[in-house]
DNA sequence: TAAAGTGGTTAACGGCGTTAACCTAGCAGT
DNA sequence: ACTGCTAGGTTAACGCCGTTAACCACTTTA
């Protein structure tokens, strides 16, 4: 079974990202990247936003999986070895990050349900306190928001303040 | 002495931001503001980058001012105070912070040393502990960014979170 | 075999940042 | 008092953006 057009215009918009940052994102780079015409486009997505929803879904599958994997692995310690894992799968696409966290959800062109799935790890890694979850997410989303707006000086060690933030004595 | 054409821009571009929000800070908006057309902005700043430098400057300054207020009237146990004020000041001003704190900052339009005379509270807070006080500002403005980007389902209780990760025990 | 649907095309619209070319009022210097 | 410069406006236009309209060819279906 071949890829589906749409799937094909996900995976062009998420290579778009990788390589050119979030500003490239456009209707015609997207179509450019197909070798079609930008408004043949709408014949498979009713917006650019449709394609910015199937991008933030990608997204937010892949951090949670790197986060169960790492969990997976390191089921006696998991907090230090998921949050590395997260930040370093944010570091490696930091545009995908930024579309799918630094701006609202597109919740209405999402996959019923996903949002929720995809908070599951970080609960379970906050002990289901739902409050200790959310300040956890804020912190990790926190440091990898300002790494990747390059707010830390370069000679700060963002390695040492994660250890702080998640290493065993925290 | 009266207000400077290029102050008169500035102010046009946070009240903008403050009504509209930050996909109306265009240059025809802003000049449409000043009751002038778009390119005679141009006489007074090189591009809209410099527009958006001078919010972010302001809006560095007023949340470090909100942090030093709060820390001042309350001398004994200033984070959750100081926390909470940054909150308050952000929440209330999601386009400007967004602007600010969502994208990189455009340093070489900034005022020299403003970014590091703005993270001495935080620097202060933090007992001048560097990783520590990344970690509690990273932990802030990770709380704030989710808020804006409503991320948090209605129904959490995000002043918990708050206390959680300022209060007194933490 | 005709009709309908699928997935392309080009032209165009209005909005964006920005540039070029031009104009006018005020001020400075001789 | 005239000249010329400058400060700060103007309109027209360019190339990019998302998007729509109109059209066309091929394939599937009735």
């Amino acid at each position: 079974m071949s890829k589906t057009r749409i799937q094909e215009i996900a995976d062009a918009a998420w290579d778009l990202l990788s390589e050119e940052g979030v500003d490239a994102l456009t209707m015609r780079a997207i179509a450019a990247r197909l070798e079609v015409s930008a408004p043949s486009l709408y014949k498979h997505v009713t917006n650019r936003d449709e394609i910015v929803a199937l991008v933030q879904a990608r997204a937010l599958i892949e951090g949670a999986d790197a986060l169960r994997r790492a969990m997976k692995r390191h089921p006696a310690a998991p907090h230090l070895p998921a949050a590395l894992a997260y930040r370093r799968w944010a570091i490696r696409n930091p545009a995908q990050y930024r579309i799918t966290n630094d701006q609202p959800l597109l919740r209405d062109l999402l996959p019923e349900g996903l949002e929720d799935e995809c908070a599951v790890p970080v609960m379970e890694l906050a002990g289901w306190d739902p409050d200790r979850s959310r300040v956890q997410w804020a912190t990790a989303h926190g440091l990898i928001s300002l790494e990747i707006a390059g707010r830390f000086p370069s000679y700060a060690d963002v390695d040492a303040a994660w250890t702080m933030a998640f290493g065993p004595k925290a």
